[in-house]
DNA sequence: TTAACTTTTTGTAAATTTCACAATATCTAT
DNA sequence: ATAGATATTGTGAAATTTACAAAAAGTTAA
């Protein structure tokens, strides 16, 4: 017999038997249900030009011994979950302002060998030229691997990484994107590598540039890129006013 | 001091220090770690013409004692999570085949009196003429409120109440919405009104009509409503091969 | 039977947006 | 100066959106 269901909803045609309240609503002691733990992993996206990969790790450890996966930690018995993804990124990344937001829980009971582990996947976007990597602890390396060429990884964490990809998609497609990821100068074709790093597919850069001006998001600094054998782009900064505003509102990029 | 991070990511600039390797990763036993539990809660939405309800229960047990809440259970120690899901939700419906869905997970340290419990939001969504909410166990009372009024919940059951509303909204914007709420065969006008409780809102009927035309994912029956003290509309039903490649492939609905 | 009424369903034209491609501008390197 | 490369602007046909009107098709009541 399983847990006494809260309420039930019968359906219409079917009449409601009586209730079937017991005072035991479990059929095993409640203390059997303390002994989860829960961790963080986190799917560190890495922007460069036109490319988007991901931070990934090599176990020195048991379980799986040499197999890559993503960074990740058990969170702290009092430690509230958000914080605890916080803490893991600004660990990893020395970083605390960037897109980073829940990617969903996996939770499924064999998925950790060592006991029920509950796993919430975070995801953050950073821009790979600001950091480097440094394998610590029981890592013996921290690569930053291409999203379209991926090696086996352990646990759960293909289903974790790819779950993470669609709802960084999808977010972007909702949101403005940028801040954090690209320099606080950048030109509109930089811009535009992200956008088709994270899609995996290529704009129209006079349609590109026009959707983005619909937004009223950039300020046109005045200043020109610098060093370049050609005809240098004009420089832009996000209008963080605006920025928000379009966080808050939301939109639909479609192109 | 905190746990020792699996890798660190160094600020180009900086300088990377010897790394700081000990051998008790962390702080506390690692069997602290494994004194939480898990639980699910339930957003059911229940649809009525032009209505967006959502099932609570009022509890009869501390804590929060009187107060309404979404209707949850723990996760059994060896259960799969989203087994779990179902089966709270069958226990609580008998329905299988529903919009049903991931919101996220709530984990602060406090948001449960009894320990550390994690819980994981799913949302579904029904018809409310086709179920009867029948209170049990420890709930006194379950009645399905107007999402626009809503009581004081308890836990931190607003929250995960108000993220799975987004949640739906955001889904029907991306996939097809209807099987397993609607009847087998309803009308366009219905559909619509469907729309229209999930968004609060409201629609130009000829405007509508042509969208969902555009989408294909309808058949005309041939029948038309009866008992109606006006012009009987046509009889649809949904055409589940084009329906589930919507589904599939997704799209953007924006009238 | 017929007129009044209600809701469904179809139609339409102006306004707007999309999209592919062309043309022009502006810099560096030699 | 000229070639080369990329940025930026422009354009027009096609497609879509949107608000509103008209027609259709049933019910109800006199």
């Amino acid at each position: 017999m399983g847990i006494v269901p809260f309420l039930s909803l019968q359906m219409k045609p079917e009449t409601q038997p009586k209730a079937t309240l017991t005072n035991d609503f479990y059929a095993i002691p409640i203390a059997d249900f303390f002994k989860m733990a829960l961790s963080v992993d986190c799917v560190i996206f890495g922007h460069q030009g036109k490319e988007l990969k991901v931070l990934l790790i090599q176990r020195g450890a048991e379980p799986y011994l040499g197999k890559w996966a993503l960074p990740g930690d058990l969170v702290y018995p009092s430690e509230d979950l958000s914080s605890a993804a916080m803490r893991v990124l600004k660990d990893l990344t020395t970083l605390d302002r960037v897109l980073f937001e829940q990617v969903g829980v996996f939770g499924n009971p064999n998925r950790h060998p060592l006991g029920r582990v509950i796993t919430t996947g975070y995801l953050a976007l950073v821009e790979i030229q600001d950091y480097t990597p440094m394998a610590s602890a029981w890592a013996t390396q921290a690569v930053w691997y291409d999203v379209n060429e991926l090696p086996e990884l352990a646990f759960d964490h293909e289903e974790i990484l790819t779950t993470a990809l669609h709802t960084l998609q999808d977010t972007v497609r909702h949101k403005p994107v940028g801040i954090g990821v690209l320099p606080s100068h950048f030109t509109i074709t930089e811009l535009q590598e992200l956008y088709e790093a994270i899609y995996n597919t290529t704009y129209d850069k006079g349609n590109f540039r026009k959707k983005l001006n619909e937004w009223r998001h950039l300020d046109d600094t005045g200043k020109l890129q610098q060093n370049v054998a050609h005809r240098p782009a004009k420089l832009f900064t996000f209008n963080l006013e605006r920025y928000a505003e379009l966080e808050e509102r939301g939109f639909n990029f479609d192109l």
